[in-house]
RNA sequence: GGCCCCUUAGUCUAGUGGUUAGGACGUCGGCCUCUCACGUCGAAGACAUGGGUUCAAGUCCCGUAGGGGUCACCA
């Protein structure tokens, strides 16, 4: 077989969204894996919906998250361009070798004319279906006129999809559609298949609410006269409700994703899976999908999109970043919070200990604030852990430190541990208080390591707070 | 509503006629422990439904129900 030559061909009408980047994933994937050539192309005869920024959003998301096109807008090719208003001159020809073959026709119905007839096939109760008015109307340029394509009255056209398998569509549920709007800009079906053939795209791998169009682009290729390309059609992905993935299930744009902490390699990962499996492992990197992955493995079923996998996905990519990687992309997102964070010591022990008990640099920000910005002090544990009997144990402790030479583990260890022998107390009755004096709560990393981080005057000052308010 | 597609636990999935129906997220519990988290051990939890075919059906066939998609001079 020929090397494979897949496309991602979004129109650019907002941002990247999750399912737009999973079928940009698995063509990409299906290109790499084998040699052959991932291409870009932007479908924006929607003029009234694209946009520039929208174009932007679509190559930032991309390259985000590792998918690079060999043939596309900002790096050319040998089929250019790549961008469907500037193919008009190509749509226009192969419609004309249409009608001259008499496989297409020109239609002068009015939009008013064939809204009439849709209301009143729906007062009918009857399904609305192009009559076939203008089929046999001599073509008059100098008319206002769209171009339509002749479909087949008889018969069904059936292909073998990669994933869904055997498929057919019957023509009587199909009608003599549009392919060049009275502006000559072609719509969807055609522009694609003509761009498909010549770009010599041999896989049309595309989300299966396209699995209705694919009948009719199979019969554009063949009265074209060209080879009909194999088609693999994904499963949508779904919200909580199992409702096609839209806004108001949440973040659906993969940069929104980014901007919460995830890293690109989770959200491949996370996405590669909703809808493809190679046995029991959950963990992939590009790389190991790039070898892993098969068309054949993608599954039948629409997922639903599930935040708290995904977020563990990053954890488990999180985790294993190494020290100075770690703090290096976690600090943005502390700036970007406001905090005063550096890139320096202070930073990879912060990470170093929320390196186990956050999922996403967001949660980062959210749970470890309290290193770079005053406590938010609980009440709930103010009223439980500053008390007049804690006092003494703050008293203890905050002398304790002061009087440290370092702030090393094992010092710091022996303080604590001879406090609690003193009293003849448990670990847990140390630590509380002082937990609370110095984050604001009842739960953060080990105590030590809360010190280490504060600093020693930091330490000091907030245990001295802590006593005042045990008062 | 017509047409197309789909149906294993709350969710993602493994499974290609013979399995105690496997894994993962989540949930619950034990252990670890200065709290939380991590880790670890364990638990609960699924073949939508009714008929066939077969010695044997989650796996094949038909029906039913449910879900999704699509029916534009949008893509």
């Amino acid at each position: 077989m020929d090397k494979p030559r897949v496309r991602f061909a979004p129109s650019p009408t907002g941002y990247l969204h999750i399912g737009g980047a999973r079928t940009a994933l698995f063509n990409w994937l299906w290109a790499r894996r084998s040699g052959g050539t991932f291409i870009l192309r932007i479908e924006d005869t929607d003029r009234g919906r694209s946009t520039k920024e929208a174009e932007a959003a679509i190559f930032e998301g991309l390259r985000w998250l590792g998918l690079d096109w060999d043939e596309g807008p900002e790096v050319g090719g040998p089929h250019g361009p790549y961008f469907q208003m500037e193919r008009l001159d190509l749509y226009e020809a192969h419609a004309e070798r249409l009608i001259s073959e008499g496989k297409a026709y020109a239609c002068y119905c009015t939009r008013e004319e064939l809204d009439a007839g849709r209301k009143k096939a729906e007062a009918e109760k009857r399904q609305f279906r192009y009559p076939g008015t203008c089929r046999d109307k001599p073509y008059d340029r100098s008319r206002p006129h769209v171009i339509r394509f002749r479909v087949p009255e008889q018969g069904a056209t059936s292909w073998e999809d990669l994933v869904k398998g055997h498929i057919a569509t019957p023509h009587d549920t199909l009608q003599d559609e549009v392919i060049l709007r009275s502006d000559r800009v072609p719509l969807y079906n055609f522009g694609a298949v003509v761009d498909d053939v010549t770009m010599k795209v041999n896989l049309v791998g595309r989300g299966d609410d396209h699995v209705n169009n694919t009948a009719r682009q199979i019969l554009m290729y063949r009265a074209l006269g060209y080879p009909v390309p194999t088609f693999a059609h994904f499963p949508m992905i779904l919200g909580a409700d199992k409702t096609r993935l839209s806004k108001r299930h949440g973040a659906t744009s993969v940069t929104a994703y980014r901007d919460m902490g995830y890293l690109p390699q989770a959200v491949v990962n996370y996405l590669v899976r909703l809808g493809w499996s190679h046995g029991d492992q959950e963990i992939f990197s590009l790389d190991d999908l790039v070898k892993a992955f098969d068309m054949k493995d993608v599954g039948q079923t629409a997922g639903v999109f599930n935040p708290d996998k995904m977020a563990w996905v990053n954890h488990e990519w999180l985790k294993q970043l190494p020290d100075e990687e770690l703090a290096r992309r976690a600090l943005p997102f502390f700036r970007a919070a406001g905090l005063p964070a550096e890139d320096d010591a202070k930073l990879r022990h912060v990470c170093a200990v929320a390196r186990e008990r956050a999922r996403t640099f967001g949660e980062y920000v959210e749970q470890f604030r309290y290193f770079y910005a005053p406590i938010r002090l609980d009440p709930k544990a103010k009223g439980k852990f500053l008390t007049a009997d804690t006092r003494p144990i703050l008293e203890a402790i905050r002398a304790g430190i002061a009087a440290l030479p370092s702030l090393d583990t094992a010092p710091l260890e022996a303080l604590f541990q001879g406090e609690a022998q003193k009293r003849g107390l448990g670990l847990g009755k140390i630590a509380q208080p002082v937990r609370v004096a110095l984050t604001g709560g009842t739960a953060s990393p080990g105590m030590y390591d809360v010190i280490q981080i504060l600093g020693k005057d930091e330490t000091l000052r907030r245990m001295d707070e802590g006593i005042r308010l045990a008062a």
